[in-house]
DNA sequence: AGCTGTCTTCTAACCGGTTGGTTAGAAGCT
DNA sequence: AGCTTCTAACCAACCGGTTAGAAGACAGCT
């Protein structure tokens, strides 16, 4: 275990920055925290990132590229898709929450080739099974895509007020993301 | 036209802070720039709002109130509902984008009474109707209508690489959002 | 009408702590 | 030695929040 690693700490900076992100957003996040939280020093984080922002970039850019990798879309199963996606989002709570920082705090600025290039691929992939009729053809592929997409997120959306209103005990969320996708595919 | 008006302050400032708060969150947003846009001064924001906390408070509660007077829930037209919604979110931005900050940076604090009560209310009424028959028993009741809610919410939480990968021009948002309630409904 | 005192509404200036970012140089490795 | 990796200390700008007092409104008095 050598003390001294350049690629360790840069891993180290850049989970800590996850972290960090993902519970306060851009704004929010105090980057002498996450030098401290990596054990490490805020000077690193400029000397490997240059800027608090490219910091975020090179976090949501990992944690999209995780993502995109565990779940990949199958077309010939949407629901079950939508469910394994609710599935990753309840047990990575990060994603979801980077990804609303991402669109609230970074609106304005380019969009991020990668996550362009995974919804591209996916919105094609749709659009050939619907060729094909493996898929219905009631909504454009990127209208269903989307669709689909909101319904996963459906469980990492309820505001706080709602869990204090209803009682959301033994509910089974992934299946309520399978079938109501499968409703969404039928007619 | 009284150059001196308390409560004609009081509703600038509260204004200018909702545009503030929906914009850049509560860490983002600028206390000084608030009371620039409002033509007043920073004193007198902590005057009438105690903090900058409080004010997100008032101005959430202020957009809180009106959407829910503007947009009353109709169980026997919940697609409708949901269209109505969804044009209402198109219309005003700001609703939902402080209802997203207040998830992300306020989901420690105590929910706010106004929100619960009209979440209580709107399970309650898809309760009763899925006794009368009115609405079909396949969801629980809050689970029915956290995904007629997030269905309503679609078009807002599209992130931006959708918007650069997929074209949707000429897609007519509040149908999409009445036809997939539809089917969230049927079978 | 004018004068005066009092209360409300408003403002400029200020304050201490914090923030993102920098620097100069120490310490380890080969 | 020479390069990479690391750190403590520093800095100017900024931020939420405060303060002391100015300026308008209004009532009562003359």
């Amino acid at each position: 275990m050598p003390p001294r690693d350049a690629e360790a700490t840069r891993r180290r900076l850049l989970d800590a920055a996850l972290r960090e992100f993902a519970e306060f957003g851009i704004a929010g996040a105090r980057v002498d925290r996450i030098a401290e939280a990596a054990g490490s020093n805020k000077a690193q984080i400029y000397h490997y990132f240059g800027s608090k922002d490219q910091l975020f970039d090179a976090a949501f850019e990992t944690i999209v590229r995780d993502t995109v990798a565990d779940t990949p879309i199958d077309v010939h199963d949407l629901p079950g898709y939508a469910a394994r996606l609710a599935r990753r989002y309840e047990e990575h709570p990060q994603v979801m929450r980077l990804a609303t920082w991402q669109r609230l705090e970074r609106a304005a600025d380019a969009p991020v080739p990668l996550a362009v290039k995974s919804v591209r691929d996916k919105v094609d992939a749709i659009a050939r099974a619907q060729d094909e009729g493996v898929l219905p053809r009631h909504y454009p592929p990127g209208v269903l895509l989307t669709l689909v997409l909101q319904l996963a997120a459906v469980w990492t959306a309820v505001n706080p007020e709602f869990g204090a209103a209803v009682d959301m005990e033994g509910v089974r969320r992934e299946d309520v993301v399978a079938d109501s996708v499968r409703r969404l595919l039928a007619g």
